[in-house]
DNA sequence: TTGTAAGCGTTATCAA
DNA sequence: TTGATAACGCTTACAA
């Protein structure tokens, strides 16, 4: 059975609200006391009890991560940012993931497992915004994801728009023509799909070419299988370059040109978007857009942890708008 | 303010303790006073609060995983299966990362977070065992990582002996003379690197090789980086195979290997451990002993709900032995 | 089958 | 600067 406060209190000779106060470092403490209390906690090893101290304090120093897979390297690489992050801060982080299902991500914000946290970062894929923001749990939610948060939530990534359009006139720069997309959502929901497409259309009307609907291909997610597949499917159109909404989907694209005899950089180049490090050590070397991810997560457990200590009362009120952090064009093999 | 059961009592005409038995599925409820409460609970939006929940029953329905960082696959495929199981159970997962560092695993066992989870997974780096069977918190520990539980505390794993004579047997059988080692380890700490290398060496003996030191790398960790740097340090040797000891070894070889000129497979075999789908699209693809990830996580989950029921009172007594799952060899081409 | 009373360990309020 | 008392919301006896 472990010590309780009450026991610390019998043993130092206190009340058990001065040991509490010792605990949490209240200000007007005598030298005296504290040291006796603390002793007395040292002694019998004592440890405050979690469930007991957030039911009074209606917080629980946990946060909730929610993604659709971690085997998806780039929510891993975002997690292990989020983890530390919050650590620093004093917060543990419980992890969800929702295999891109809308009744998981639900399920996810309704707080399934009670009130059990203090907060959410969402990485939606198939909830829109309305439903999100219409979830009945009180807890807040910053949005890292697909979805935008449109001023009713906040949301932080990189300008995606922007992203695609870097990696994809960096394609047409060293004279690509046929520049295919892979990676296109056929579900409208994802702001980051259509923002990537955009991004690509753009940039190939800045240089001059036609935009093909005949080179794009669409994936339901965002594996390497499926760039792989959505090569495959592409190889015919004589493409000499392709810009892959993320880095799996290039890496997946990547393996299956080789397979089809197709050199790369050589007869196509191709581009991705997620800075993983599997694209450091790939054969060949993959170029890429790398978001800030060290940012992305930082600041959302922070936007997270304003928001929760804005509804307690401490803290000013948060904001519900978009915050957008850098992303840069790592120029590596896979483009020549 | 969210409801609580006493709204509910109230909304019903029941008393509290009643709306805890519904909420409960407590076995002796008439029908009549079930849906009167189910529709107050609808009513008001009632939602069970964790905190005063664990309070009384002691059990705070999440568990935590202790990993080195996700940012390493293993681990991240790892997460994800042991979330998956978990959520079947009912079980939240919260996720430390430690990045092998003593303090940081110490830490986590202690429960830095007060007792907010019932039972932690534990990937060991570089603590003992003797360090973790002492630690004061009383919450149960299953062992799923380089340290062995040596009868004191369950382990899950493959048969890493085992697991590197397969790898090292196949270089072998193929005709490989020289099989070099990537990813020993100087801390003497670690089980399974020392099984491992056990693995490699009896079977090269049995193919009546000589064991050759100058054929050993070490490496700090097991990240791509480190792989390549062995394999580096390696080439002059004139090795024409490389066991590594994980797939992010094997791949950083792979990478090293092209950027020196030599060419995987015809002038060097490699091989890993870990079964990483990464492998699957790699260039080329890379043969790897794959333990039953899936397996591993299903059941370190079970048996730490076990070890936790057994203390609560409820279940069998647990058990402390190890527990082998298996592995598979998949060739692929980077052994011809 | 349902209700009553008590207490889990903590912190907030207020008085001393 | 410290102490007594009262919640926080729930479940576990036990009684009705």
């Amino acid at each position: 059975m472990p010590a309780t406060q009450e026991d610390v209190a019998r043993l130092a000779g206190v009340s058990r609200k001065t040991v509490s106060n010792v605990v949490n470092g209240f200000p007007h403490i005598s030298k005296d006391v504290a040291t006796r209390v603390a002793a007395a906690i040292i002694e019998l090893g004592y440890t405050p009890n979690h469930a007991a101290r957030s039911l009074r304090t209606g917080r629980t120093g946990t946060i909730q991560l929610v993604v659709p897979e971690l085997e998806v390297s780039y929510f891993a690489e975002l997690a292990q940012w989020v983890v530390a992050a919050a650590e620093e801060r004093g917060l543990s982080v419980l992890i969800r993931q929702t295999r891109g299902d809308r009744e998981r991500e639900r399920l996810a914000l309704e707080g399934s497992n009670g009130d059990a946290t203090d907060g959410t970062i969402l990485s939606p894929v198939s909830s829109d915004l309305a439903a999100i923001v219409s979830r009945k749990s009180t807890a807040p939610v910053v949005l890292v994801g697909e979805v935008a948060g449109d001023g009713m939530l906040p949301h932080i990534g990189i300008d995606n728009e922007a992203a695609a359009y870097a990696a994809t006139e960096h394609l047409t720069r060293s004279g690509r023509r046929r520049v295919g997309f892979i990676g296109a959502q056929r579900d409208q929901m994802s702001h980051m799909a259509r923002m990537r497409r955009n991004g690509y259309e753009r940039a190939l009307r800045d240089a001059g070419l036609d935009v093909d609907e005949g080179l794009v291909r669409y994936t339901d997610g965002y594996h390497r299988r499926e760039g792989a597949a959505g090569l495959r499917d592409l190889a015919s159109t004589g493409l000499d370059a392709a810009f892959c909404a993320t880095d799996l989907l290039a890496l997946g694209a990547i393996r299956a040109a080789r397979d089809l005899g197709i050199d790369v950089p050589t007869d196509l180049a191709i581009v991705g978007i997620d800075g993983l490090d599997e694209g450091a050590y790939s054969v060949p070397r993959l170029s890429t857009v790398a978001p800030d991810k060290k940012a992305i997560a930082t600041r959302a457990v922070e936007r997270l942890l304003q928001a929760i200590d804005a509804q307690t009362g401490t803290g000013d009120s948060p904001d519900w708008s978009e915050e957008v952090v850098g992303f840069e064009l790592v120029q590596r093999e896979s483009t020549s």
